[in-house]
Order: structure tokens, then sequence, then C-alpha cells
DNA sequence: ATGGTTGCATGGCAA
């Protein structure tokens, strides 16, 4: 099985590169963010047409993440829990059947957090802190889970082309890293790390100052996986050619292969 | 060189 995550950055002017995509990449399963439209908004006939099931959690303009998928959820919870005054959509958790149990698969775009010296980084720890919680919860069902999505988190110096550039940035902040490492602590498995060799291997490319010919990108976007789901990786591959199609997303995505049973 | 690009929505924000 097939489960890919993709930053889309606005499906509605992404709709023909989402298309031309699935049908090459055949995934089972995507994690979508950043689709920046509502629910009505979400051009879901043309996903549909090609055999999949579309579950949004949409807003106007910002944000919004999706859950495509060929097979259909058997349950959809949308938000991430911790605070019922956050209205920013930035999780959805889909759950699905396979062969002798269920996998559960959740999109999520955690907050850019820049400025730092703004309220946006507080907001960005806060979030991180309930998806830390929501984790951990997860983890006493002992079930196959997989936390796929744009974390707006550079783990690692090597996981950017020059660190010097993102020192002070809030993707590479000594408590965002920290707030990462709490979740490997927990257990989960960061898939493309696991199965890749210590070569830069990044996901995004600023559209500016021509980022991309220059190969100045950063590795964002991220599967973690519960024990559950770290048994059955097989391999990953990020997508990177993706990123050279007319009207690219900033972002590319990042497809892990597992040998659960549907 | 204090720039550069894109989407949403149609001015300016977010990234």
């Amino acid at each position: 099985m097939k489960i890919v995550t993709w930053n889309i950055n606005g499906v509605r002017a992404r709709i023909d590169v989402l298309v031309a995509w699935l049908k090459e990449s055949q995934p089972d399963i995507v994690c979508l963010q950043e689709i920046k439209t509502m629910d009505e908004g979400f051009p879901r006939a043309e996903i549909e047409a090609l055999g999949y099931h579309v579950e949004t959690h949409g807003q106007k303009g910002f944000n919004g993440v999706a859950l495509l998928s060929k097979l259909r959820p058997d349950e959809v919870n949308r938000g991430l829990p911790g605070n019922d005054s956050d209205e920013q959509s930035r999780f959805i958790e889909g759950v699905f059947s396979i062969e002798g149990g269920a996998i559960r698969v959740c999109s999520l775009y955690l907050p850019n957090g820049n400025p730092v010296e703004t309220e946006k980084y507080p907001y960005k720890l806060s979030w991180m802190d309930r998806l830390n919680a929501f984790a951990q919860s997860r983890l006493a069902l002992e079930e196959p889970l997989i936390l796929a999505g744009d974390y707006n988190v550079i783990a690692e110096p090597h996981d950017c082309w020059d660190v010097k550039v993102w020192q002070n940035d809030a993707l590479f902040q000594p408590r965002t890293r920290q707030a990462f490492r709490r979740l490997e602590n927990l257990g989960f498995t960061d898939a493309v790390r696991a199965t890749t060799d210590t070569t830069p291997l990044y996901t995004f490319w600023d559209y500016q100052a021509g980022c991309w010919p220059k190969n100045f990108g950063i590795r964002i976007d991220h599967l973690m996986l519960s024990p559950e789901a770290a048994d059955k990786l097989i391999s990953t591959n990020v997508e990177k050619h993706v990123r050279a199609w007319e009207k690219p997303s900033d972002h590319v995505p990042v497809a892990a292969e597992f040998n659960f049973a549907a």
C-alpha cells in the first residue's frame, strides 16, 4: 500500500497537476495540505473520476487539508483535539480497514510559526504540544498510525542547504526541533530518514530567487510512523521530478510503501 | 541587489 503526503499549495490552481500525478504515481492514500479552499470549492469530481474517495477539512483562502483514498474510510475526524477555539483547518484523520485490523492516517499542516517574535510562534509550539498529546493517546491503540504532512520542521542540519540561512527561522528553532524530537522519543519513526542514507533529500524549494535550479531546498514534509506502521514499512520515495512540471507546487510528494494488505 | 514568486481574492497576507 502506497501512502503519500503532498503540500499541494492550492488544489484549485493545481488540479491538472494533481490529476496527472495521481495517474502516474497510483497512490492508495494521499494526504494533501494547503488546499486553500472551503469544502464546497474542492474539485472532487475530477478526483472521484479516478476512483478516489475524497474527505476534506477546508478553510477559505488559507490552510485546509484532505484525504484521497482508494479505500472508503470507516471513520473520519476533523481538527486536532486540544483547543476548541482553534479555527484553523490543519488536521484530518481517516481510519481504514485492512486485513486483520485497521490503519489510521492523518494529514496535518503544522503552523509555519514565522515571524518568531509574533504570536504565530507560540501558536506553532502549542499546536505541536497538542500533536504530541494526540500521538501519545493514539499509541495506546497499538495500531498502525501514520502522521503525514507538512511539519514546517527542519529536524536536522542536513535537512537544509545552509544552516546559516535557517538559524533564526521558526522551522529550525531549538524549541521547534525539540518538540519534533518528542514525537520520535514517543516511538514514532521518520519514514524517509529510516530508509535513506545521509544524502541531502529535500521536499520543498521556494519559488523565489531560483531556489529550485540551485537545489536550495529543505526537508519539512514527513511521514511519522507508530511502531506498528514502522514494522510494515518497505521503502520511501521523494518524488522530486514533480517539482520540474509546469505550474508546480513548491513542495513535492513524499511516498511510503507498506506491506499492509487491503 | 534588503530583492525574489505564487495563490487567494482582488488589497494585502501568508508562505
